[in-house]
DNA sequence: TATATAATTTAGGCTAGGCTAAATTATGAA
DNA sequence: TTCATAATTTAGCCTAGCCTAAATTATATA
């Protein structure tokens, strides 16, 4: 029986391995727990196949580990879809909402809302979905601070769903996925940048340009 | 905190209580756990004054109870409601699902899928929706067994969700809430019911009669 | 009224998942 | 290479809910 909370560490450690090694503590601070029982957990999963792990080194997830954290992913991107097209919540709404639910749908509800939905392929922060089988695209996109340079043009693929309120202000201001801008200044010494997106202006500092992945246009 | 396994004590006290004295028992094989267990948590929502009880006694919920339960079955009842509405569930398939959800839904969700179905008052089986402020109609009405006679007409305004199978019968048969029907006849010694629904004829047991609630027409 | 039976409660235990404090291992700087 | 610090694990404990078996109370019938 894999539980909810298993569930929960496991999507946590898919997503803390697409951006290297994952470790106990990384694994518990975002679980908000503590890391005595990140560890205890870590060793189930390992007992039950669904991770690898070696005491004091970092965990991996087994592919049938791998499976089950995608499940859920899907499940919490689908939802946060449908919240947002069929409910018409706010993007900054669902993630919440998602996080509760997604342990609970059942298979049939997955697929009712998936083809409602027309088998969507980003949800509204621009992440991937999923499909049924687990795949999923992995690609990493790079940051407003690493690219485009001044003068050129991009478009943006994807933001942070981590915190409501920089949501909140980055669509007000425009920048949401497939929003396409041109860099009209980049100041020095990691400085903010300053965009054209449309008619507007914006300028943003680096620290929230670190959560928009964006995609240089040619 | 009232935690989700309270909220399906209190929900079950609730229903209960709406034929008859609420018995431990009744309460432990409505939810499937053993007596004991069910008087361990009497016991905690008695000290949390949700429910009133003196041993050996029967069980009572205090206003506070109430309305707990009354906000659980409204999530029940409204998500049977979207199911089958906006997602194309069968009246059969809604219950096992919204048992899941009823918990995990937020006062947001609760609203938007109540404003989405123009705050319906009724759920798929004829069950009535209770108000965000708690209030429910609580009216009986008779079974098909006891109502009305042979030819009389009635309509239909309720029926068991308990089991899917009959409900899918049911639904097949045309039996559903607000269906006008006459009685044709009453085999006596509780025999089967003959009654004509628009233009077929269909034959009740008892067993199932008593699980169709009705009005009878003038 | 007495007593057998049924209902309920108490006692004691189990599991999942959390915690803190203490012990262990790894790592990076002198 | 050594050693201080940081990371991780172990040990021991807690709570919610569940269970069975034993004890208690209520009830119904002789």
């Amino acid at each position: 029986m894999i539980s909810d909370n298993m569930q929960d560490y496991l999507k946590t450690i898919y997503k803390l391995s697409q951006s290297g090694e994952v470790t106990t503590s990384a694994v518990a601070e975002q679980l908000d727990v503590s890391a005595a029982s990140t560890t205890n957990m870590i060793k189930k999963l390992a007992e039950l196949k669904l991770a690898r792990h070696t005491p004091y080194q970092a965990v991996e997830l087994t592919p049938a580990g791998r499976k089950v954290a995608l499940e859920v992913i899907r499940h919490h991107r689908l939802l946060e879809t449908y919240l947002s097209e069929a409910l018409g919540y706010s993007w900054d709404q669902v993630h919440a909402e998602a996080e509760e639910l997604e342990h609970h749908i059942s298979e049939a509800f997955e697929d009712k809302i998936a083809s409602t939905l027309g088998d969507p392929k980003r949800d509204p922060h621009g992440d991937p979905i999923p499909t049924r089988a687990g795949v999923v695209d992995e690609r990493r996109h790079h940051t407003l601070v690493e690219q485009p340079s001044a003068g050129h043009a991009g478009i943006v693929r994807r933001v942070s769903d981590a915190d409501a309120e920089r949501l909140r202000y980055l669509g007000e201001l425009g920048l949401r996925p497939d929003a396409t801008f041109t860099v009209l200044e980049r100041a020095p010494f990691n400085g903010p940048i300053r965009l054209r997106l449309g008619k507007k202006e914006v300028n943003i500092g680096t620290e929230l340009a670190q959560e928009i992945f964006v995609e240089p246009v040619k």
